[in-house]
Order: C-alpha cells, then sequence, then structure tokens
DNA sequence: GTATCATATGAACAAATGTTCACACGTTAT
DNA sequence: ATAACGTGTGAACATTTGTTCATATGATAC
C-alpha cells in the first residue's frame, strides 16, 4: 500500500498519515505553525504554569502575597504538615516564584517578585467572567 | 501528654500539632489566613492554570491564537495524531478556553475570547526575565 | 442504501505528581 | 557536650494526567 497514485496537489502536506487524505487549509496551517510555542519556552511557559495549577502551591502564593511568613507560619495558615509545606515551598523556589531569606533556625519566605502577584490576580480576573 | 501547663500567650495558636510548640508571628499569619484562597476560587484557578501547564495544550493554543483551525489542521500543525489533538480540545472545551464551530463534517475551533490570549502573552512575558 | 472522511470517545497503559512518614541537618539554648 | 526546635529531604504510596489504540458517531458523496 504504498503504489497508490498521491493527488499531486497534495503531496508535500505530510510525511506521516497525520490525516487520512487532508481537510487541512495550507494558509492556516502555514501561519499556525510559525506561530506555535515550542522549544525552551514551550516548556518554560509549560512549567510557569504548571507551578500555578496546584491548590496549595497557590495557597503558599496567595498567603505569601499578604505577608512574608516563615516555613511554621505557613503550616499553621494553610493547616497542613510542614513537611507537605516545605515540599512545595522548594518546587516553588526551583521555579523562582518565592525566594527566603534565614534568620536564625527559621526561614522565611516571600514572593520573589510582585509579578508573580501581578499574574495570579489576572488569573483571579479570568474566572470571573 | 496534655496535662502540660500552656504557655498563655500562644494557647489559641492552634488545636492541631501543626507546629510542636509555635515559632508563629501571630498578626502575620492572621494576616495571610485572611488572603488565602479557598474554596471554590481556589478550586477554579488551580483548574484554570492547570490546563495552560501541559505542552500539548499551550501549543494549541498559541496555534489558535494566529487563526482559527479545523482538528486536522492543528493535528498537522503539531504533528500530533487526530486523537490526542481531540482529547486535549475536550478538556480545553470543557475549561472554556476554546470554542468551535461545525462546518459540514469540520470542527473548527478558535480562542474562546481573547482574554485567553492576553494571559499567556503575560506568562511568556514573565518567563523573560 | 454503502463508502469515505472528519471528529469524538472509551479503555488501557505509562509517566508525572502530591502527600505522608521517617529521619537528617543546622541552629539555639542549656 | 546534649536537648529542643525549625526546616529540608528521600522513599513509598496513591492519584492524576496524557497518549495510544481501537472503535463509534455523524456528515457528505456516490
Amino acid at each position: 500500500m504504498m503504489s497508490k497514485h498521491i493527488d499531486s496537489s497534495l503531496a508535500a502536506a505530510s510525511d506521516q498519515d497525520l490525516c487520512q487524505t487532508s481537510c487541512v487549509h495550507p494558509e492556516a496551517v502555514a501561519k499556525a505553525s510559525q506561530a506555535v510555542f515550542s522549544g525552551h519556552t514551550l516548556t518554560l511557559l509549560a512549567d510557569f504554569y504548571k507551578l500555578l495549577g496546584d491548590p496549595t502551591r497557590l495557597r503558599i502564593l496567595s498567603a505569601l502575597a499578604a505577608s512574608e511568613l516563615c516555613v511554621c507560619d505557613l503550616a499553621e495558615t494553610l493547616k497542613m504538615n510542614q513537611s507537605a509545606v516545605s515540599h512545595q515551598l522548594r518546587v516553588l523556589r526551583a521555579g523562582r516564584l518565592v525566594t527566603y531569606r534565614r534568620e536564625g533556625k527559621m526561614a522565611i519566605y516571600r514572593l520573589d517578585d510582585e509579578h508573580v502577584a501581578t499574574i495570579i490576580a489576572s488569573g483571579f480576573t479570568h474566572i470571573k467572567k
């Protein structure tokens, strides 16, 4: 099954059987192909939103938007155990959404920059449509 | 182990052993507790960001930001099979990030509103700091 | 009617994710 | 030194999530 004649106008459409024949709108696909996120940008952006896509982390971020807090404060505020909070803080730290400073035996966390608060606020606005 | 005298100034801090004793800063916790997302808002917001936290869906959305496309166009653009695309479109539809209209046997998708494009663009800006 | 095509969907599977438990680390106090 | 406390982290476990495969649906053409 490779001997069939190929419709000349569509020969270059695809080398895989993505569409059995083709309902493709070439101009639209060309325009879209240029605009699709790819590579590093894609990964970074997805990872960034992934961080915001968890209730616990959103709670942490919204708490920190109000005030800087030590881990114990966060555990108290969220009614969660310290370990769970610490694990999530690690993730948020890696994603550069929060920073911390040490003060004695405490680690005091805050949002890395106000941009984060802004983005969350804009998501907040969106869901109220 | 409940007979120990409790430090009077911290008696009301917690009824669970969230912190063994207390490193809590009461004012900060009070302020944060008021601000923490909770309930329906929390769920909606997390689910919204979760939608954006997947490379395939971001690719779909960025493609649709450039041009409306039928499912087959999307499969072609993303070099993915139709089923995978369709499954993700279902998710995006449920989250009201995309809509579609039928035209013959085709389903033509587009972003639900420009707000979506705006939010993605702002995330895009963020990761370039 | 039958055949063909574009799209949708269910089930199965693999991979990623979040929480808990237990314990390690580092700092402060005695 | 030892003890107590705040925090970090590894491993195990349960869920969730995304893709693939096969098949179903619905529309057009013959």
